[in-house]
DNA sequence: GACCTAAAGTTGATGCATCAACTTCAGTGG
DNA sequence: CCACTGAAGTTGATGCATCAACTTTAGGTC
């Protein structure tokens, strides 16, 4: 039992509907929309309390979750699942800000290593705080435990769908 | 009956718990992440079938739905929701691309209109029918129809929440 | 008609995101 | 030791997104 919808009888080819009925069109893009908004009023939380931009607080997030404060721009990108480019554009800007520093570390005192300055740490713990204040608010109390579970199991599944882990036992 | 969970009882102010249990930022983040691996799909496949930005074809497709396909800038801006900076940068780069153009309308000759050239109708013709496919292929047949219902509802209540409506009734 | 104001639209600056091209350095084979 | 290769990281270019400041013009008022 796949559609329960009867609707005026629109030519299938009954195999691939390329189109989408005006319904699903609705509802796409209210759906869209509402992502929009969530995330628009985290992002003007973020800035607005912290003066920090979501890439500034990811970046932050990870950094101070790492031991020492300390990483590998290899690892930041590994750990953000962004592009490094994007990452060494980021760390560029958050240096100017004061944020983080590259220090040379290792004992051979080489390869490039991203630190936490002591402001970063600072804003950090704040945002932190803040930032779970409003995904509380915005998103969790938003939601019934039913619907939680709903949306939970799905996201699941469509990550497996698009992006499924891959199969590499120690590569 | 709130939380089912039994967690290591924390401490709550009962009040606001302005912290997340490492549950609900997993939830979060998984979340987050299926929004992004979602939307990175229908972006890249935007771009590499038609080679168009969803910026650029979410101008074309309101175009392409106004009578004669033709709007005010305003227009666009109540339509899409962007800042009016926003749609005017953007249709610069369009009309660079030979997308759109802006002309002189209106009887007396004056204001500017925005209309879609024969390229860009083209394009968006096309782009519309396989991004619908993609929706459908990447949105709806991940979904069940219980799952869609409450994703629904849950969209239009997270809407009301964060974007109420205006109750002017003609101001 | 001359003037004022507000809406409509543009422009510039800055940060985010992505692609492609480049540099640098560690490790490896000769 | 020397040259090659590839991984790590940076840089430049371009488009998207937002804020603030500016220009233009429609429309009202005297």
């Amino acid at each position: 039992m796949k559609l329960s919808r009867q609707l005026p009888v629109t030519r299938y080819d009954s195999a691939m509907p390329e189109t989408l009925e005006p319904d699903e069109w609705n509802f796409w893009d209210t759906w869209m929309r509402a992502q929009r908004l969530l995330v628009r009023e985290l992002d003007r939380a973020l800035q607005r309390d912290h003066g920090i931009s979501k890439a500034e607080f990811s970046v932050l997030v990870t950094l101070s979750r790492a031991s020492g404060g300390e990483m590998r721009v290899g690892e930041l990108v590994d750990s953000l699942e962004w592009e490094k480019s994007r990452v060494s554009h980021q760390l560029t800007r958050m240096e100017n800000r004061g944020f983080v520093a590259r220090t040379e570390g290792g004992p051979s005192g080489r390869r490039t290593r991203i630190g936490l300055t002591a402001q970063g740490r600072r804003v950090v713990q704040d945002a932190v705080r803040g930032h779970a204040g409003n995904i509380r608010r915005y998103f969790f109390d938003s939601l019934t435990q039913e619907q939680a579970a709903t949306i939970r199991e799905w996201s699941e599944h469509l990550i497996t769908r698009i992006d499924p882990p891959s199969d590499n036992p120690t590569p």
